[in-house]
DNA sequence: TGACGATCGATGCAAATGCATCTATATAGA
DNA sequence: TCTATATAGATGCATTTGCATCGATCGTCA
């Protein structure tokens, strides 16, 4: 938890530094650029990012008054939406990477070799819910 | 991140279900727990804690205000004050690691050995900074 | 078809957080 | 001693989060 936070933190204040937004941002980004141009519904970015559902509903008005991702009726589902990431939505993600990539080289990278990130991440693995595949 | 939240939120669901205040009361009556009778001084809380000094400063308000702690004015600096926790902070602490330990031994004890809790131990410590002792 | 419970997403309100700044006291230096 | 600077802790204000609930649509089953 300590380690957690305390990685949190630096990164946030990377990206307030150089003038971006916080990682919530990032994580959004990053999966609907993972997702491409089918975009994904509000309710599957919940269930990827974690966030509350409340949450990611207004982190996507944000987004979308910022113009990085726009949200699109959907077909087959009068209730949904479907949101896709924006041009400007992606350069925005890459300049974040940018920071967001220098701190986790320099906070992890730099501390641990390559065989002990593997034993971390297959330790971290273990204890995700449901258990992460592989 | 995604694991730290995760165990983070369940965490923090047990407690509410269980009618117990968030964590990071927890955090803040455990270092004063620790410290015993001579206390703590706020910006000592905020060190350990990883807390702002804000943050700090309206939590203890709260705790105060629920007679959880007392704050003592400090002889030799007109300044500052010495925080310490009541017979009830340390009763309310015992209460919340009930819940928040059998939260750990759920989420983290019962899927790795000793061994690898060890392993997951020293590799997180030296992504510490600094670096954790040992 | 019509009624009913479930799901999607938004939102009003209260509480917590972040930021900047404030007051008060302490410390250092001319 | 007097002034300037640093430190401890609190707080006003804006933003964000958490909680509960709402309106709308969907799916199911009689």
């Amino acid at each position: 938890m300590r380690v957690s936070r305390q990685l949190l933190e630096r990164a946030e204040d990377a990206l307030k530094d150089s003038g971006l937004p916080p990682l919530a941002w990032y994580d959004v980004l990053h999966e609907l650029a993972e997702a491409g141009e089918g975009g994904l519904r509000p309710f599957q970015l919940t269930e990827r990012t974690l966030f509350a559902q409340y949450n990611i509903s207004r982190l996507l008005a944000r987004l979308e008054a910022d113009g990085l991702v726009e949200k699109l009726p959907v077909a087959d589902d009068g209730r949904g939406q479907t949101v896709r990431v924006t041009d400007k939505g992606r350069e925005t993600r890459r300049r974040m990477w940018a920071v967001y990539g220098r701190s986790i080289a320099e906070l992890v990278g730099s501390r641990l070799s390559n065989d002990e990130l593997d034993a971390l991440s297959a330790l971290l693995g273990r204890l995700r819910v449901p258990p992460a595949p592989e």
